[in-house]
DNA sequence: CTTTGTGCAAACCGTTTGCATAGTT
DNA sequence: AACTATGCAAACGGTTTGCACAAAG
């Protein structure tokens, strides 16, 4: 069961009211205000178990290390969620995407990135094999 | 100027070939089959160089620590490119993008996620700004 | 011969985790 | 009372950096 601690509750309750979006550091100042003996620990770990419960999401792409392109020319990425494997999409970002967008946005709008993700042919095998969680 | 040293040579090299997006680590891995004496940070400076020269790409999105929302319901995000903040945008991800991809790539899609990249209206003030570049 | 790059190791930053204690249900 | 969450601090993984030495131009 979920309990509903105080720091549990001001931390969705800050992230609620804030604009941006912010880091788990940039919370944990905010949350400190009002409960100054708060560790970041508790702050890391209600921020994973609130968006387990789906009661905030995160914004964070892929894994944690970068990863690097022999090609420079634009093109989409498609990531499998299951071996976090990236790999090149045959599509070029349309240029449409960025048009007409001054009334979503105040930002002057510069490029965009699309990340499809997906499961690729061997995680997928995987899942469909007959062998699947049978094993010891 | 940009020497080639023999490093350099090698980890564009390997990364040239490779089909995947390789990690920092898995392209040491790869270069040290060849370069046994090596340094992980040769290799991070190098990827580092030859990304600012544009040989090669970086696919990280943004910066290195997650971010967070307290809103859940799906929707894009713009970037600024210099001061770092992520604001949400009032479109939602169009589903026709994942229609009819089966030509284009061999995996099950589930998903995407659209960020735009640009200049928020605070740090495009500050840049056009008169005093801009002038202190110090 | 000057300048840039290298290997090594320590530092760094964001995040995770083990532990004893405190709080929730 | 049973179980989950907390604070603290140490560990962790990926990345960066300071230094003396080596190699490229």
């Amino acid at each position: 069961m979920l309990r509903m601690t105080k720091q549990r509750a001001i931390i969705l309750e800050e992230l609620r009211k804030a604009r941006t979006h912010p880091t788990a550091d940039e919370i944990y100042s905010r949350v400190r205000l009002r409960l100054p003996r708060i560790s970041l620990g508790t702050v890391y770990r209600n921020l994973d178990t609130l968006s387990k419960a789906g009661l905030i999401a995160r914004l964070q792409c892929g894994g944690v290390a970068k990863r690097y392109d022999g090609c420079i020319e634009s093109h989409c990425h498609v990531r499998c969620e299951v071996c976090g494997r990236v790999e090149d999409m045959d599509i070029a970002p349309s240029a449409d995407l960025e048009r007409n967008l001054s009334d979503k946005t105040s930002y002057r709008i510069t490029g965009h990135r699309i990340e499809f993700t997906g499961v690729c042919p061997e995680c997928d095998n995987a899942v469909a094999s007959p062998n699947y969680g049978k094993g010891g």
